[in-house]
DNA sequence: GAGATCGTTTGATCGAGGTCAATTTGTCAT
DNA sequence: ATGACAAATTGACCTCGATCAAACGATCTC
């Protein structure tokens, strides 16, 4: 299904929408162009990407890819939300939530290798999917493109750094009382705010289980948190954050303002969902 | 294929040696030369990040860096071990124990960010020291060099993605199994071996307490393999592989030949503790 | 509206793993 | 060797979090 493209033909077109699955039109070009990988490349280096490139709606619920299958191409949400989990043994869990616009399993392009992650849609989304082996051919011409790509792949590692101390060096009421914060901030700092995903993904992402989540959720009343179904209530905050310790070398509060440039865009992805704006 | 750098004035030798300090010599160089993250460079390249750069040796328990200090240098550890870790709130853990030839803190680099994790070195260490800015500059320059940095981190990612899912989806003693059979095999995949750290630092690895990882090694006796003091003796390896159940995208069995390159090479880091010999 | 289904909550119980304390072992310097 | 110190082990105990089971609530279908 290699697509070389100016624009497509109305039979084209008919038949791609058919299977949800269409070339780019202006609109999702210009999206894609203002994300951290692709605003520095080459207008020739986009051009050739996203020639190549098709954008697919999937329903809620669709698996994307799943561990261990060979990685054909580099993904990235434009609409909706993505779930990424591992599983061993039977047991499952919930490495990240991603929401727009966010790109994943670059990692597995760069290096050609099969993924180590399952990626699932939580919800309908709308999905970029650019061809890996153009993906790698392509850095080794523009050097401006291949440093973009080193700088996403160094902020998706320290998301998982952050990640990984968060899970070895907390408990499970820490971790939920710090992603409380987290998600508040994100939020816009309100006291009252909104979970964003039921409480079952929620768990899996927290690493604990539904039941524990519940209890936790009821636990934090003593700590200034009242939750009741998916509104949040931060009725003291410094006895949360007394209990949370946030710790910037963590937990990334970043509150994501669309005008946000620079390093601290730049380290943007496991942090377990938050909506990253498109500037556009 | 070698590099002339213009060498140190004898003053300047006098004072780095007094400081355990030097220049690179061309021994040196060598084994940064066939790196995968220089492997690829071109030579003016390299000249360009060895010539600015540095060599020392620390002893053993130095701290190169502390989490949340700014990062001025990548380091390349060329002989030596040296552990990555973690801190929050009075409680540390180690996220990774790094053995030559290893890069660290190149993510920190790359976005030219503080560090998330402190580096400290376990036994007496030479490492080289390339000014970070440099890196940064000479990436833009030469996609080739940004193409290795960029699988390299992807590497990086790769590693931390497993020790994730080994943290949330097993317990504490299979964490242990899993660990034994991977370095059984790096080890050459005799029937006895012998752990590379002592058990405190091995416990911080894993998960768990020193006193848990003491009981748990006990109960392994159980499940075929036996260990006394430093020395690991598998007696049923089919008993072991079925309390482990170890699983590619969890763990890395890489034998770590010297011949090994390509996309499995390039998978080289978080593990926990894998001895990557430099080719030359 | 009755019933089915799914997600969430709550309770009771159990096991893994952490903590504290005491003992043993090993290593090194004297 | 002896003593000193750190690492490792062992035991007792307790906490956190998982599991199992049941009840509850909301949504959807029929």
């Amino acid at each position: 299904m290699q697509i070389k493209v100016s624009w497509p033909c109305l039979a084209h077109q008919e038949f791609e929408q058919s299977v949800g699955l269409r070339l780019m039109r202006d609109v999702d070009l210009e999206r894609a162009r203002v994300l951290p990988l692709f605003r520095d490349c080459s207008d020739d280096t986009f051009r050739t990407l996203t020639a190549g490139a098709f954008l697919q709606r999937f329903p809620a619920g669709t698996t994307l890819l799943l561990e261990g299958d060979q990685v054909d191409f580099l993904y990235v949400l434009l609409d909706g939300i993505v779930e990424l989990q591992g599983t061993w043994n039977d047991r499952e869990t919930t490495l990240a939530i991603l929401r727009p616009v966010s790109t994943f399993i670059l990692a597995a392009v760069v290096l050609d290798a099969d993924g180590l992650m399952s990626a699932r849609t939580v919800e309908r989304s709308q999905i970029l999917m650019l061809s890996g082996p153009e993906i790698r051919r392509v850095m080794t011409e523009d050097a401006a493109f291949a440093v973009s790509v080193a700088q996403e792949m160094a902020g998706c590692y320290r998301g998982l750094v952050r990640a990984l101390k968060n899970q070895k060096l907390r408990g499970g009421l820490e971790r939920l009382a710090n992603y409380l914060i987290t998600q508040n901030l994100r939020q816009g700092g309100l006291d009252t705010f909104s979970l964003p995903h039921d409480k079952r993904t929620l768990a899996s992402l927290l690493g604990m289980t539904p039941e524990n989540l519940s209890r936790s959720l009821a636990a934090l009343a003593d700590y200034g948190a009242e939750i009741h179904g998916p509104s949040v209530t931060i009725t003291r905050r410094a006895v949360l954050e007394r209990l949370a310790k946030p710790d910037p070398l963590i937990d990334n509060h970043q509150p994501v303002t669309d005008t946000l440039t620079g390093k601290a865009q730049r380290e943007r992805w496991p942090l377990p969902d938050r909506p990253v704006s498109t500037a556009g």
